[in-house]
DNA sequence: GTAATTGCAAATACTTTGCCACGTA
DNA sequence: TACGTGGCAAAGTATTTGCAATTAC
C-alpha cells in the first residue's frame, strides 16, 4: 500500500476519494466512521468510534471492522495515535495541514487540542542538525488540572 | 545507621532511601532493579528491566514482583513512563532535576534522551493562563530516521 | 463475477490481582 | 514476631487475526 498524494483539503470526500484511489470500497459503515471522525473536536477511543458510527449508519459496526478501518487510515496517514497515558488507544484525523498538541486534564480527562503556533518548530530542525535525524515528527502533550477540577 | 536523604542528589543510595523511609524493604530483587535502570539510558520495559534484575541478582525476579516494584516507584514519582507508541510500557528515572524529552528512530528504534533546554517552558506558562490550567507538566517525543538508518 | 468487507469467534499481548509461603527488619 | 515481599496462577483488558458469509463495484 502506497501512500496517497494529500489534496489541498480535507474533508470527508477528499478521504473517500482517497480510500477509493487505493482501491477500498466506501461502504455505509466506514461512511458513519469517517463522519464520526470528522464531528468529534478530540481524540477517541475504537469503542468510542464504534458507538458514534452505529447512531449514524443505524447499525452497530463489528469492533474489528472499526479497528480495521483505523488501521488503514492509520497506514495512509489519515489518522493517528495520540498518546494519553490511558489503557486503550485515541485516534484522531490527520489533516496535514494542522498541528495536533493537546491539553490534558488529570481529573475530568477532557481534552483539549491547543490552537497555538507551534511551539517547536525550531527545536525540530536543530535536533535534524545535531543529531543528524530525517523526517522528524513530534508527539507533544500536556497534563495539568483544569479550571473547573481546581475549584 | 541511616542516612538523610540529600535533596541535591538521585542515586541507588537515595532512592533506597526514599523506599525505606515509606515501610518499604529494600530486597536484593529491588536492588537488582534499581541497579538495572540506574545503568539504562534509554527507557525499558517491564520485560527488559527483568531480564537486567536477573543478571545481576542471580536469579530472575518474578514479572509481578517488577510490575509492583514500578508501580510503587511510580506513585513516589520515581519513575515515570514513556510515550514510544509502542504495545508495551517504558519506565525511565525521574530524576526531579531532568528533563526527559526523547528522540525516537522509527526504524531501529533506539531512543536517544535530548540533553537540550527545555524547549517549552515558556509554552507551558503561557498555557496555564490561556485556558487556566494548574500544574502544568508535559512529554514530548520526537520521532524521525537516524543517521544509520538513513543511510 | 471478482475482490474487498464484515461479523464472529478465537488467539494474542500486555497488564493486573489474589493468595499464601517466605524473608526482612 | 509482624508485616512487607515474591512467586504462581488466574483474571482482566485491549488488540489482532482467521475464516466464511456477504456486499460493493
Amino acid at each position: 500500500m502506497h501512500m496517497a498524494n494529500q489534496p489541498s483539503q480535507f474533508t470527508i470526500e477528499s478521504v473517500s476519494g482517497i480510500l477509493r484511489d487505493e482501491g477500498l470500497r466506501i461502504t455505509r459503515k466506514r461512511t458513519a466512521i469517517l463522519e464520526t471522525l470528522f464531528e468529534s473536536d478530540a481524540p477517541m477511543t475504537l469503542q468510542e468510534i464504534q458507538q458514534g458510527a452505529a447512531k449514524r449508519a443505524g447499525t452497530t459496526p463489528d469492533f474489528a471492522t472499526v479497528f480495521r478501518m483505523l488501521n488503514l487510515m492509520e497506514q495512509l496517514h489519515l489518522v493517528h495515535k495520540v498518546s494519553l497515558q490511558r489503557s486503550s488507544s485515541y485516534y484522531e484525523l490527520s489533516d496535514p495541514r494542522k498541528h495536533y498538541d493537546h491539553l490534558v486534564c488529570k481529573k475530568c480527562e477532557q481534552v483539549i487540542l491547543i490552537d497555538i503556533p507551534c511551539p517547536i518548530g525550531d527545536t525540530e530542525k536543530r535536533l535534524a542538525r545535531q543529531y543528524g535525524f530525517r523526517d522528524l515528527s513530534h508527539s507533544l502533550e500536556f497534563f495539568g488540572v483544569c479550571p473547573a477540577c481546581t475549584a
